[in-house]
DNA sequence: GGGGTTACTGATACTCGGTCTCAATAAGCA
DNA sequence: TGCTTATTGAGACCGAGTATCAGTAACCCC
């Protein structure tokens, strides 16, 4: 179910060029240098915002410009640390990143639960969490004492479902 | 955040074997040969039913019996094909195996949505899909046609937090 | 019980995704 | 300009799991 690799349906340039801003202001702010790799790395991962993806993905995209593989991994657990990125974890145990939501005011609860298509790999973010209302419940029936949870919810996003 | 190494908590012996018995049953049914590594790879999952545990481990754990790597991996996808095992896909990116639990009437939406211990392990299951009554709503608010979802909820299983 | 067929086994090499190490390079600062 | 130090790419390495293959043993028929 990886994503289709052609670049259909990618995030419009002018919108990329702003993302990538903002990611490279941020890389700069906490201190990072910002390298002519890193400024193209950036630049692929704001390519690809809505969208999942996993290092190797990056790394074949990004192998053309002479970039290693040790720095596409390590720049992409950077941008995990810095929280502009974020790991998915599919049911076929493989491990995808997406770019996180920027937001204004965080959720109380410090995650964002998402939807992600399996036709695309586009991804969207649910407003308020379906699990809210129910952790009391939960901790009753079953003694738990909740600290976190994960939900990936998958299907088809508005456009390829339309598109069948 | 791996269960701890000791046998505190493991399954108690006689419910254990009437696990594996069941197991082994339905090996047998499918027309699988009950080998004697076969039979000890059941009773090693069946003692730490209640558990969540990774291949490796239950490597580590039969190998003084003279188990090889690839059997262990072998079974665990023979048993998983079954039915009889399910996978885990935990935030770090770790997976796990769970003795799936074995249920008279299946829910309709064929899932069971999990609750972890952090501490020792332990999972317990969900009664009622907690997601059930937003569905519609996410439908209605992101467009998406939602297939299926996936849902981990980690914490302290009463034993765990009382004995805090 | 004997023999043939074939599922199953352990050893080992391999793959895949990711990390570590290290010497070379380049950014930033005095 | 020269120094310090973060960053780089190459490549070895790691952990988890899979593929291959020759040997073994379970099962079935006689």
């Amino acid at each position: 179910m990886a994503a289709p690799p052609s670049s259909a349906g990618e995030t419009p340039p002018e919108r990329a060029t702003g993302l990538a801003e903002r990611i490279l202001a941020l890389l700069e702010g906490a201190g990072h240098r910002l390298t002519e790799p890193r400024v193209q790395f950036v630049r692929a991962v704001a390519a690809l915002a809505d969208k999942s993806f996993t290092g190797e993905d990056l790394y074949v995209r990004l192998r053309p410009t002479g970039l290693g593989r040790a720095t596409v991994f390590r720049t992409l657990k950077l941008l995990h640390d810095l929280g502009v990125l974020s790991r998915l974890h599919l049911a076929d145990g493989c491990q995808r990143y997406i770019v996180a939501p920027v937001q204004a005011t965080p959720p109380a609860s410090g995650h964002r639960d998402r939807l992600i298509c399996r036709q695309c790999g586009r991804v969207a973010y649910l407003d308020h969490c379906p699990m809210e209302g129910s952790l009391a419940r939960i901790r009753q029936s079953t003694g738990y004492q909740v600290d976190w949870h994960h939900l990936d919810i998958v299907g088809l996003c508005a456009d390829c479902s339309s598109a069948r």
